[in-house]
DNA sequence: TTACTTTCTTAACAATTGTCAATGAAAAGC
DNA sequence: GCTTTTCATTGACAATTGTTAAGAAAGTAA
C-alpha cells in the first residue's frame, strides 16, 4: 500500500513535469527546482480549496480527481460554474488578480490530489525563470481559447444544443459530474436536462 | 484637416504606447522598436477585419471605433459573440493559436482605426524582447478573468438580470451597438429584448 | 425636404422552460 | 442486511421566450 502510493506519486509528479517541460525548453534541474516548490495536498469529497469571502491565493494543478466551481445565487441555489480534472490548473483568476474576495467556492467532488503553490511562490519563479512567463503565457492562452468557446456556446447554441455538445466534446463530464450540476452549469434547471434526455432517447 | 489627423495619429499612437509601458518596464527605445512594427489600418463601417473561414493571423489594438466579432448560425441568422472597443486588443483566439479557419467574423460597427501586428511580427518581439513575455501573459490574464466572469453571468442570470448587469457595467455597449446585435450578445431574440425594455419602464 | 433603408416595438399564438409536488431509483451510512 | 439520504424522473400548471407579421420610429442618402 505505501509502495503503491509513492509510485502514484511519481507518476503524478511526471505528469506535471512533462506540463512544464512540453511548454518552454527549462533544463533538468529547472524543472526539478520549479516542481519543488509544489506542495501536494489531499482532498475528501466535498472539502474546499477555495470558499467564498476568502482570497484565491494560490494556484493547484490536479493530479487526481475533479473539482466544481460554484456560485451562490441570492435565492440560496447553488450554481457550478466549471469543472477541473486531471491536468487542469485550478484558480479563481478574477480573485487571484486583483487580492479581493472570492464569490464562487471550489470543491473536490471526488477523492482528490493537487499540487498547490502559492502566488509568492510563482511570482517568484517568474522572477526566477524568466522561461517561465511564456509557459504561463502559453497556458493563459489556450485557457482564453477554451472559455471564450464555452461561451460562445452559451450564446448561440439552444439548451438541447448545448447537451449534445457536452456530450460530444465533454463526456467525462457527464461521466463523473452528478447531473443536477450538469444542469446548472448548463444553465438550466435539473428538471429541464431529464426532459431534454428524454426527448433525445426517443 | 492634414494636421488634424496627425494629431490624432499621435494621440493615439501614445495611447498603445502607455498601454505598453504600463504593463513592463520597457526603455523608451524599446517601446519605439515595438510600436514601429505595427500598422495603421484605417476601416470604413462595416468592413471586415476578419471573415469566416480565414485564418486570424494577426492583432489589432483599437485606436478608434468599435469592432462586432458575430457567428452566422446554420440558420443563417447572425449572432454577436463579443465587441471590442477603444483599447481592446483584438484577434480571434482559437484561429489564431492553432493556426486553422475562424468560424466568425469580426466587423467594424463603425468607422475604425486599428493598429495592426501580424502572428509573425508578435512572435518576433516575443523572441527579441523577453520582457514582452510578461506584457503578454498579463494582458491574457486580464483578458480571461474578464471572459470568465463574462460566461459566469451567462450561467447565473436570467435574461433580464443579464441585461440589468450590462447597463450597469457596460452601458458603452448599450450607446454604441445596435440594439439587435446587444439581444443576440445576450442569447436572446430582439423581440425578447425589447419586451424585457418595457416591463423595467412601468 | 422627400424617399428609402434600417432598426425597434407591438401583438397573438406556439413552443419551451420554470415551478411545485410526488414517486422511484441509486448511493451512502449504519 | 437494513435504513436513510441523495439524486433523477415525471406530470400539471404557470411563466417566459420564440415565431410571425405588421407597423412605427429612427437613421441615411439623394
Amino acid at each position: 500500500m505505501q509502495f503503491l502510493e509513492v509510485d502514484l506519486l511519481t507518476l503524478s509528479m511526471e505528469t506535471l513535469r512533462d506540463e512544464l517541460l512540453t511548454r518552454a525548453n527549462f533544463s533538468d534541474e529547472e524543472v526539478s527546482g520549479i516542481i519543488s516548490k509544489f506542495k501536494t495536498v489531499s482532498l475528501d469529497k466535498k472539502e474546499s480549496f477555495l470558499s467564498a469571502g476568502k482570497v484565491s491565493d494560490s494556484i493547484a494543478y490536479v493530479e487526481k480527481g475533479s473539482l466544481i466551481y460554484s456560485q451562490t445565487s441570492p435565492e440560496g441555489d447553488d450554481i457550478a460554474i466549471d469543472f477541473a480534472f486531471e491536468g487542469d490548473f485550478v484558480t479563481y483568476l478574477n480573485s487571484f488578480l486583483s487580492d479581493t474576495a472570492s464569490d464562487i467556492d471550489i470543491t473536490t467532488n471526488e477523492p482528490s490530489i493537487l499540487k498547490t503553490l502559492s502566488k509568492t511562490e510563482l511570482y517568484d519563479l517568474y522572477q526566477k525563470y524568466p522561461k517561465m512567463e511564456r509557459t504561463g503565457r502559453l497556458l493563459l492562452e489556450e485557457g482564453l481559447a477554451k472559455i471564450a468557446k464555452g461561451r460562445t456556446i452559451f450564446q448561440t447554441m439552444d439548451n438541447q444544443d448545448r447537451y449534445l455538445f457536452l456530450m460530444k466534446h465533454s463526456p467525462h463530464i457527464l461521466q463523473r459530474i452528478p447531473q443536477y450540476h450538469v444542469a446548472t452549469y448548463l444553465g438550466i434547471k435539473p428538471e429541464s436536462l431529464s426532459r431534454i434526455r428524454r426527448n433525445l432517447s426517443t
